[in-house]
DNA sequence: TTTAATAGTTGCAATTTGCAAGTAATTGTT
DNA sequence: AACAATTACTTGCAAATTGCAACTATTAAA
């Protein structure tokens, strides 16, 4: 079994077509991007803006613009933090909850349907390898600015 | 085990990265999608730019460009059917090889630094998940125009 | 107190994107 | 054979996205 190669590129692909899918709730369309930078902002307690950027390995400055649009767009709130005067907290609006539950429903929804063609030992096989998986790419000291 | 999401939204972006950190061989640098379309033109036989384009889910104009940028980097070469005389057939350089076989290399190292962290058993549970996953994505009809 | 580091914002300038509209060649229809 | 409809690919925008360099403001370190 050692076209690994190939199975990471095709599911690399589908990863980013799934990714791409996601962000048409009603009248907002929002980009791939901005749907981690909501996900992120709403699981993250209180994230200053440094920190989702880290988290997203994103640069600085490309984020900073992109919150100001998700801002203008009335779905993420910038709180000055009262601690650290440099420091923006960032939250969604319920509006930007609203926008980020029904991405989650949407992709869940999908996700079950992908799971849905297994079997039950199956599904429990796959997600404790995808657990497994990235764990292990947690793990690398290759990845990810080394890697060529 | 229910957080599929969670655990699909953090693949997903570290299988972004690992696409994002191909790509520089020697004094070459190429973009992400680039690397994609040279594997792809590696792999298929005698491929027309609507089939690579077809198969990337990349939209045919912005493939055009693509193209004449590799092309001009003497990483691709344009050819002209002799069948049909709307069709380009693609194929790679010399040079374009090179690339695209150090991109495997590099590739396949950073896989087996990954599995490395594995058991043989885990390895081959893993891999077979993947392959599990794949065709089950394959199939869906829900994915991926439709998904939102 | 001065210096260094950190958080975040702007000014470019380059690249990338996709739609609309185009050319050229091929296929289908009558 | 003649005309219409498709297909393969290219170009012209105009908008969006990118990252580096340089900036302000604040905080931490010497």
């Amino acid at each position: 079994m050692e076209n690994k190669r190939e199975l990471f590129q095709v599911l690399t692909r589908r990863f980013g077509l799934l990714n791409k899918n996601c962000c048409s709730i009603g009248t907002v369309e929002i980009s791939t991007i901005q749907s981690h930078i909501l996900y992120e902002i709403d699981k993250q307690h209180e994230p200053s803006m440094q920190q989702i950027a880290d988290t997203l390995a994103m640069d600085i400055t490309t984020f900073s613009r992109q919150i100001q649009t998700l801002a203008k767009m009335e779905l993420v709130k910038k709180t000055p933090s009262t601690q650290d005067k440099r420091v923006y907290i960032l939250s969604l609006t319920v509006q930007g909850k609203f926008v980020a539950t029904s991405i989650d429903e949407s992709m869940n929804n999908y996700l079950n349907e992908v799971f849905s063609h297994m079997n039950e030992f199956e599904r429990e096989t796959v997600i404790r390898s995808l657990e497994l998986l990235n764990k292990a790419m947690s793990k690398s000291n290759v990845c990810c600015s080394t890697m060529c």
